[in-house]
DNA sequence: GTCTATAGAGGGATAGAC
DNA sequence: GTCTATCCCTCTATAGAC
């Protein structure tokens, strides 16, 4: 892969980070990359793609890095706390607020959703296969499955992280009370049988997922 | 308050919604508002602050409107069945995606971080209004306060509201999920001192607030 | 592959007539 | 208060020299 095409993508990614979605054109990306600004389209035809490329590759080598300590994740805590970690490290580098970005301007563009949409899937395949494993024989399960929690997570890290852009106070203590809620699983865990037991009767009685309301 | 000034927050509200905050301009609202375009800066100086009057009064009046609904509340799961409407409910009109547009805005904006943090402030007062009721008296309180528990909510629905723009069928079951384990509240309720001193052993064991890790 | 130069569109903002 | 007309800037994208 050409040197160039690399500069490229980390200026795209810089600029995504320092000058947001707005802010992000041929002309500040090239910048940022330090290279000439008509080679944005030689190279990726267009702003969009370059930023497609940015979003599905910077999203994947993160999460590479990140796959051992997701695979070392032994209980929900640990998993959020693993989420705060990351939360914290990549507001420097700013990882985290490119798919915040990107994820903004999908709402509207075919071409981002198709990016965000990739990046969104591979941190959430992480996180429901930890949680795939965590919550095994947990009375947990009862309540929730992998599949649908793993979303969850994913997009409250998501809100907290846009969040903290505008009120750094209130998104560490909603990091906070996370984690702290995970001591409920711990608990259920901890209780064994007797929550298993009191778990099923509740649902009996509220019904099970469907209506809520 | 004049009527060209009302179309003007009206079309910069819609325009958001419809176009994003990477399509919102003087030229754009003023189409959408059906009024002259140089009746942006007439009226509001810069398009920047009529997009901060159009995110705080937008806001205030959706907020307004779900008062009544807000105190009717009596537990964790009517509450976030309430936030599910509400999510569902804005989709259509988009006053929640208006929201997250400006957020996202907002990282790289001082002007807009500060319509953003009113905005996100009039939710979560909302909520944690809720909550300081809700919580009164149940064991939940020995983990979580409301202070630290209304932004952690306001920041998941926001985050799955962006999430939903790409992928609603993860979005819905996010949504889902998070209902299914407000039920771990009601639980605890449930088993009432049993659950209480099982959780104050439990975090005596830990450690209460500070280092989860 | 990389550069300069530029066409052509759209954007913010203002002047000045009405 | 509202309109037209316009200035000047930035943007995407391309043509063509090197």
């Amino acid at each position: 892969m050409s040197d160039t095409r690399r500069k490229l993508i980390d200026g795209a990614i810089q600029t995504l980070r320092t000058r947001g979605i707005t802010g992000t054109s041929a002309r500040s990306i090239a910048a940022a990359a330090g290279v000439n600004q008509a080679l944005v389209f030689y190279h990726f035809d267009s702003v969009d793609q370059l930023v497609d490329a940015a979003c599905r590759e910077g999203t994947a080598e993160l999460v590479a890095e990140y796959r051992a300590r997701f695979l070392a994740v032994t209980s929900l805590r640990e998993l959020l706390a693993l989420g705060r970690d990351l939360s914290v490290a990549e507001r420097q580098s700013g990882n985290v607020a490119v798919l915040a970005q990107v994820l903004a301007g999908a709402q509207q563009d075919p071409r981002l959703a198709g990016a965000a949409r990739f990046a969104l899937a591979l941190w959430t395949t992480e996180v429901e296969g930890v949680l795939r494993r965590i919550m095994a024989g947990s009375p947990v399960s009862e309540l929730a499955d992998p599949a649908g929690f793993a979303p969850a997570i994913a997009a409250s890290f998501i809100g907290i992280e846009l969040y903290g852009g505008v009120d750094p106070d209130a998104a560490a203590s909603a990091l906070d009370t996370l984690q702290a809620l995970s001591v409920l699983a711990e608990l259920l865990d901890d209780l064994g049988p007797v929550a298993r037991r009191a778990l099923r009767a509740r649902l009996r009685r509220t019904g099970r997922g469907a209506d809520f309301s």
